[in-house]
DNA sequence: TAAATAATTTACCAAACGGTATAGAAATAT
DNA sequence: ATATTTCTATACCGTTTGGTAAATTATTTA
């Protein structure tokens, strides 16, 4: 049990959770965006002074990498589970259907946070903008790997555009983010998901 | 010829086109979004000095409405002629294509300034940002009508859900404006246009 | 108990924000 | 010519922005 008593750091310990400010700061950013969000409102969501974010987390750019680390270490996870279903078809349509609902989950802000946090922005802002698109590249990569993979097994014929076929996917998730974000129920997105699907390639 | 000869208004004459002055603020409007377009940066666009700009806009909210009409008149009047083709399935195909192409064109800003121009905001930019979403609505309603129409006419079936099929289809549209807003090349999002209309329901 | 370390608190900074008061300049009407 | 009207230019307003300096408080080590 003596493991468990960790040893204490130096001087004056933290009065907060560093991991609940982050979880606070990035609903925040999820509901605000990276400009919209004001360090005046995030000191607010947090109950804790200004200089101290600046302590725990250096400056509002790192503190919203950080939220973002968070938001796709948790939230986003299941993009990672929906990859390793058996088809590929099984996969997209898992991938879709778990962003039907998180996308419009009750007990989190509404939309991808990846869409929503700088599609566009002021001067100051591109940065983080082109970080956002970087991220968003990354999983349509994923998901293209996934359908070549599928090609390698025969599930999808050679001829299928496995790119084309990925940024379709991801459009189709994209277009559901905007339409969470206007006030799209679950079942309307789920009811996108289906028609979306139709159009499988046949193998 | 002396119909031309309009009688000039009594005080000291405009040193700017107004409509040209207009122009310029729609696109900083459609490349920076609501919030991202300050103030400083719309008078270096324009040319003009800022009372010049409150004189003849009122304040930056109405400026952006005005610049958003330009914008539904001018870059985005191709949806209604594409909502008046024979059948609902080339009126879809050429608002998709049309789309494609406006969404990247090398001549105006990337992406759809309704969707981009405030998905998400500060304090201040609410009332903006809900009047996009209800923008956004509208065109998902004249899509509805047009699915309707073409189910009186029975090239669509009485089963089919015109309004998830509009839902659908504006969705892939508004995926396509972030897509575009990433760097994806017209011939990309033509691809997936291509993709989003192999479901189209049987009759 | 004293020194050292690290957090919090208060108060503040320069810069940028949207918006405007005031004075001068350019046109028409009398 | 003079008065009137309207736009333009300079300079400025209060507020909010992201970010910090300095002092205080709380804890551990010696």
């Amino acid at each position: 049990m003596e493991t468990t008593e960790l040893k204490r750091p130096r001087g004056r310990p933290s009065n907060f959770d560093h991991d609940e400010a982050l979880e606070k700061a990035l609903y925040v950013f999820w509901t605000r965006g990276y400009e919209g969000a004001s360090m005046s409102e995030l000191t607010d969501a947090l109950g804790i002074n200004r200089p101290s974010i600046y302590a725990a987390f250096g400056n509002k750019e790192e503190l919203f990498r950080k939220a973002l680390g968070k938001y796709m270490a948790g939230p986003v996870a299941y993009v990672a589970d929906a990859m390793q279903q058996p088809t590929a078809r099984q996969s997209i349509e898992m991938f879709l259907t778990k962003s039907a609902e998180a996308l419009t989950s009750p007990s989190t802000p509404r939309g991808c946070m990846m869409v929503q946090g700088a599609l566009s922005c002021g001067q100051g802002a591109e940065l983080i903008q082109q970080e956002l698109v970087t991220h968003r590249q990354n999983y349509e990569a994923t998901i293209k790997k996934r359908l070549e993979l599928a090609k390698t097994q025969s599930e999808l014929a050679q001829n299928v555009d496995s790119g084309a076929l990925a940024k379709y996917i991801v459009t189709v998730h994209q277009g559901m983010s905007v339409q969470a974000t206007s006030g799209a129920s679950k079942e309307e997105l789920l009811a996108i998901v289906e028609l979306a699907l139709q159009n499988w390639p046949k193998s």
